[in-house]
DNA sequence: GTCTATAACCTGATAGAC
DNA sequence: GTCTATCAGGTTATAGAC
């Protein structure tokens, strides 16, 4: 009987993976002050001082985790924006719809790196960039195009467009009482509606 | 020597209102999770025990402030898109200057609401509408314009291009390098940018 | 490596003097 | 109404057995 073959479709993780696989869910749903390291605990199905022995303490599990969900939040973006050799059309367009794809594996991201941006300090030191936006093609393309305007309010509208849907869901499914299903079809709707946006948006004087 | 006249500039609030103004702040600033009762008796300036004579509990103190910035929050935007006599033009004027104004005095009022909003459970029993969006002229308007859209989509780009740069304050300042003062005339400029590109937005096919 | 037990501390809330 | 003192329970982290 020792050996039986397992039927749970659950993989054998190592016991430090699945802490952290736990540390990503519970973090990410109720955010770090909210979250109980017996949380994370019992979601990984391990015994608490475990916890302790991996990672030391609550707040560098928590830090191993913001590191690995910033990279996500801006590593999809910034070879695409960074990337000289594609168009601006074409460069909005793959941001929309990879950004979009992103984040719709991932819909609480937004929200969890934006309110724990504001509470933890040192996240300075995690962030890829600082001060290149002049290094980004993508600012680049849009002075070319329109010398009238800050590059950085097209960037800040296109990134809204994208991005705030997934940060007001919660407001949004309270409010107009639309379904899970529905605000899907409207974000993949999106996809083909924000570049045609963009587009006219850059011309209109 | 009693009665000596006050130099401070702080005016004498109740005891009530000294607690609730800093429960205002430090919940605003925090959270619900990180905020210790303990904090917010000395920013009031008061006693631990007085905040429970006067409130109760933390709980029913957030919940009273909670209650204030959700009709803040909401409030602003309401009677602009729900009045059926304005043009659809004017509408979104007047929505995007009152509501940035509104905003740039509490800046932290978006990521505030919308991240608690996500924790707390009870939020559909204080939130002034539900499922009304029939009843909001604005919606019929876009409806009227654009039969081939679903009017949400508009309405959701707006708020975001509105509401956007609040919530992504934190995370612009930092990789931006952009000093407050930057930020500040840029979201001024917007209340010029944000109508235009709603107007051919709604023309783009 | 993994567990149980517990230490050490923190936090919300109350009792009771003034 | 306001304070000090303290309780009761929870929470992070560790000691020590296996």
């Amino acid at each position: 009987m020792k050996m039986a073959k397992k039927i749970t479709t659950e993989k054998d993780f190592s016991t430090e993976e699945k802490i952290k696989k736990a540390a990503r869910k519970v973090f990410m749903q109720k955010g770090y002050a909210a979250t109980k390291t017996r949380d994370i605990a019992e979601e990984a199905g391990i015994n608490l001082a475990l916890l302790n022995y991996y990672f030391r303490s609550k707040e560098k599990l928590f830090h191993e985790v913001m590191i690995e969900k910033i990279q996500q939040f801006f590593g999809v973006l910034l070879p695409i924006i960074s990337d000289p050799s594609t168009k601006l059309e074409f460069k909005i367009e793959l941001m929309v719809s990879s950004y979009t794809d992103m984040l719709t594996s991932h819909p609480e991201l937004p929200l969890f790196i934006l309110s724990e941006m504001r509470h933890s300090s040192d996240l300075k030191k995690i962030l890829p960039i600082q001060k290149i936006t002049d290094k980004i093609s993508f600012i680049q393309q849009l002075k070319e195009k329109r010398r009238d305007v800050n590059p950085i309010q097209f960037l800040m509208t296109i990134l809204g467009m994208i991005v705030f849907p997934f940060v007001a869901k919660p407001a949004f499914e309270l409010i107009s009482g639309s379904n899970k299903t529905e605000l899907q079809n409207m974000l993949q709707e999106r996809k083909k509606l924000i570049p045609i946006w963009v587009k006219v948006m850059l011309k209109a004087k």
